[in-house]
DNA sequence: GTCTATATCTCGATAGAC
DNA sequence: GTCTATCGAGATATAGAC
């Protein structure tokens, strides 16, 4: 049986742009075509063939750089869950108000959907099957959650509710609605095209007008009643 | 080549509680274990194997009553999307106000969800990689639009607006937020379940609670800002 | 580093006895 | 209707030349 210890990682190996604007080399390329793949066919619906093709390589050289389909598969996993947790974390600055707060949070949020599009389905593909690379990568995420932002909007919420600058509601329950609203439109993306072919004409003015909704009904939703109230 | 015909379905073979209260026939059984393995592991993902470990029953079995896996896996899709569609449309009356309309849509939805969490992940699954078999029974869907939930809920909004019941929002973008806030919970669950373990412990009060917690926010947040306004 | 050729294995599907 | 045994396609992974 193979026993699993870390790939040998050809580290340098890819000539990043040393002289200026180079082309991609090997290993990024395999990299872009493996979450191409991977995102749209799953862990086990890819094919080791169809990443080779999409890099313009050879099936065997994909093993040479990562030993496994398997180890492969995390490779491409962490390097995006990182980046996601990493690139949005700045969104959340201490000295904002609530209201600047969310609606930086939901635009960042969205606009990172919106740029990693394949990121994000490979994201919710694991969280279909409860997928045991996610998880590992959650549990380590919760050890200090304020480096994970949806903990730290989670906490935001919960601060405003105690301050009186939103109306008292479950902090728990409205950090999920955020979520779901931000994320469920990409990954839902092939059925939102059927009933309204018009996005895909100007995909980006979607994307604006999505932002400003999101903001605009959750900042309506959650204000409190006495708007003017100041004591 | 293996043309694609329709299965010989061995029909009434399943003694539906002829007498009572019968444990569930073969098929029936295979219908389950394959809606049970096909939801957590994916259409590619699954095996045939453990599917039939499921059913108790020998793999060979499942050819005989299903040909192949993809007829299986069509046969599925089929009727948890048929019952999905045929159980939230009574919750869409002509004859309420636009808020109970809402209100009975959303708990209506959530609840179905509930109780079929297989078949969401299902379908969401088939939403990811643009699955063929949802988008040729959403197109379909489409050619009757009354007969199909989230677009008759979609002419409610459009309509409220039209009365002035709810402040003037874009409809589309707001049928999506109430979509994302109802499935999203259910299929991101092994995700919450990591940062909320308190949600396993009594998950019937966490649908509960979320039930409240969308009709609630969706309500104020599409409120006009003159509450009590009668022309 | 990159390729061709091949070994190995898993899985879907079928044949045929009972 | 249900089982055992087996075939054959297709996928991962490796060996070895260049």
């Amino acid at each position: 049986m193979h026993g699993v210890m870390e790939a040998h990682a050809p580290a340098g190996s890819s000539s990043r742009d040393a002289d200026g604007t180079t082309e991609p080399g090997t290993e990024q390329r395999i990299f872009d075509a493996a979450l191409h793949v991977f995102s749209n066919k799953g862990q086990d619906g890819a094919r080791m063939q169809e990443i080779a093709d999409h890099a313009k390589i050879n099936r065997a050289l994909l093993h040479y750089y990562f030993r496994s389909k398997a180890q492969l598969y995390e490779a491409v996993f962490a390097h995006g869950f990182e980046q996601f947790v990493s690139g949005l974390t700045p969104s959340l600055r201490e000295e904002r108000g609530f209201e600047e707060t969310l609606g930086t949070f939901v635009r960042g949020y969205i606009d990172y959907l919106h740029g990693h599009q394949e990121m994000a389905r490979l994201m919710l593909n694991e969280c279909l099957c409860g997928g045991p690379v996610l998880t590992s990568y959650l549990e380590r995420a919760k050890e200090n959650p304020e480096g994970f932002p949806a903990l730290v909007m989670e906490d935001r919420i919960r601060a405003a509710v105690a301050a009186g600058e939103v109306r008292p509601i479950d902090s728990e329950q409205t950090m999920l609605t955020i979520v779901s609203a931000c994320i469920f439109p990409f990954v839902a993306l092939p059925t939102v095209r059927i009933f309204h072919p018009e996005v895909e004409d100007d995909f980006d003015a979607f994307v604006e007008e999505r932002k400003r909704h999101v903001v605009d009904l959750l900042l309506r939703g959650l204000r409190p009643d006495d708007t003017g109230a100041a004591p």
